[in-house]
DNA sequence: GTCCTTGCAAATAGTTTGCAAGCCG
DNA sequence: CGGCTTGCAAACTATTTGCAAGGAC
């Protein structure tokens, strides 16, 4: 690990990211950062969320379309998409209920598999709503 | 479904995706199409593979990184991808033994989950020979 | 004072799109 | 012929990077 000094943006940045559930995108936390550092540069809010990444203390969730969000919760953890209104949550499940399915997947394969992402997809609670 | 020409640059695009298990990037398929046909270009290509993934007949595959690739096989199955090499490959595991995941993401959750995406990832079998 | 970090702008990668010409049916 | 498809180039989106100025220690 680097040498890294302090830096109030990147203070912002997680402070944000560990205050929300919303699993936003790099441009919503520019967005947000901006309300309190309004200079705040876009290429500054990639290089720390990349940095944060790398430290382990922001976890970067690729979806099913290939966008990119983040979680300020490193802890390992799986999700839910909506497929109506394309909001992120966090699923409750412990994280090792699903270490099984890398022994399935072993299976017949030849190579060794240290493990998996996983991503859910349905309808929200919210969204359910609409259609009752 | 709308009305649909025959085209010859898409006819070898999917022929080219049925013949490989490489499981190619849209770069790739087209680099290997203008081997046949030198003027095709790349927003052919894309035109094209978008077509094909809306129809059903090939498969996207979003890569843990976020990058893309294509597979010629439309058939539900799951996605091995060597972290040393960076190879993507077919795992033989029926897709139903995961079926039970859903149930078990539901635990707790409020939504419906319907489904899910999953990738595995490991050493290959080729690039374990080397860390004998 | 050193050198990490920033803001800004330009560069890059991957993909999409407008348009006139070309090809299928 | 009508209209889907193509090649070409320009446009676009998301992200990265070079550089001189600013800030942490």
């Amino acid at each position: 690990m680097k040498i890294q000094k302090y830096s109030r943006q990147r203070e912002s940045i997680i402070n944000y990211l560990k205050s929300t559930k919303e699993h936003p995108t790099a441009d919503t936390v520019y967005m947000n950062i901006r309300n309190i550092y309004p200079n705040v540069s876009l290429g500054t809010v990639y290089r720390n969320l990349n940095l944060l990444v790398e430290q382990g203390d922001v976890l970067k969730i690729i979806c099913g379309d290939g966008s990119v969000r983040y979680d300020g919760n490193p802890m390992q953890h799986y999700h839910f998409i909506c497929t109506d209104c394309s909001s992120v949550q966090d699923l409750e499940m412990p994280p090792e209920s699903l270490k099984h399915i890398d022994l399935i997947a072993s299976t017949g394969f030849e190579g060794d598999i240290h493990g998996h992402t996983a991503l859910f997809y349905g309808r929200c609670f919210e969204c359910k709503k609409n259609y009752l």
